[in-house]
DNA sequence: GTGATAAGTTAGCAT
DNA sequence: ATGCTAACTTATCAC
């Protein structure tokens, strides 16, 4: 019933390990490593906390990638399933205009048979090359 | 290039944390509750580690409906792509019968026409009702 | 270093 | 308790 809020309600995401710096995650995960390590040094943290950062910075990108992933997924199987959709509809109507091709196969037939009989009928001779006329 | 191979190399679990008793994961996570409980009573485990135990053992379950979890989204995908390929087959076969059968129609309607050609070229009247020949 | 992805862990829902 | 699945983490590969 709430099943199709979870993947909106999934957020509680535990902060990782307590920041050794006061650089927020969106900062941290878009600033350039140049910038970074500016950053870095200038607020003088030790050789630690810096690796901790800098692991904090990959887990943080690691955390974007799983979701492109996630949402490629998702939108290959829709494309796929659309063109099976799109398809179908296709088959749908081939179907139906293989039916009415057939019986207008069939009617043309039936009149074509309908005059050699009617010619036949009336003791008309007809033409072997009637193709060519 | 050894990319194919990277399902099977990813084996690499480490063995969340050690066991608070000798009951190897298969068997932890094979055995009823009921069979646990007894073991764990058993072997005399403190009440932390029974939790521990347990918690190791749901784990573990997750770790096993995690992985049906995947084959279940990939046999799906599977699916959907093998039942495109029969239909993009039946569409193929349906635009080459489409093909020969307006050919038939083309031809069946030459014939006709050049039937009538030819009874106009003789000044043969022809009936009316020629379909109820 | 960056991005991608398989496998594992966790949270949260349903039964 | 069990099973499932979204989101997250980790390991590992390619580039």
């Amino acid at each position: 019933m709430l099943n199709w809020l979870v993947p909106i309600l999934h957020k509680n995401v535990p902060p990782l390990s307590p920041p050794p710096c006061d650089i927020s995650d969106d900062e941290l995960v878009s600033i350039s490593v140049r910038d970074l390590n500016r950053q870095l040094k200038l607020r003088g943290l030790c050789r630690e906390d810096i690796i901790k950062m800098k692991q904090r910075r990959r887990t943080l990108k690691n955390r974007g990638y799983a979701a492109s992933c996630r949402i490629k997924r998702i939108e290959q199987k829709d494309e796929l399933e659309s063109e099976r959709t799109t398809e179908q509809t296709d088959i749908e109507k081939m179907v139906s205009d293989n039916l009415s091709m057939r019986s207008e196969i069939d009617r043309l037939y039936q009149n074509y048979e309908a005059l050699k009989k009617f010619a036949n009928l009336k003791n008309i001779p007809l033409p072997q090359d009637l193709e060519s006329l």
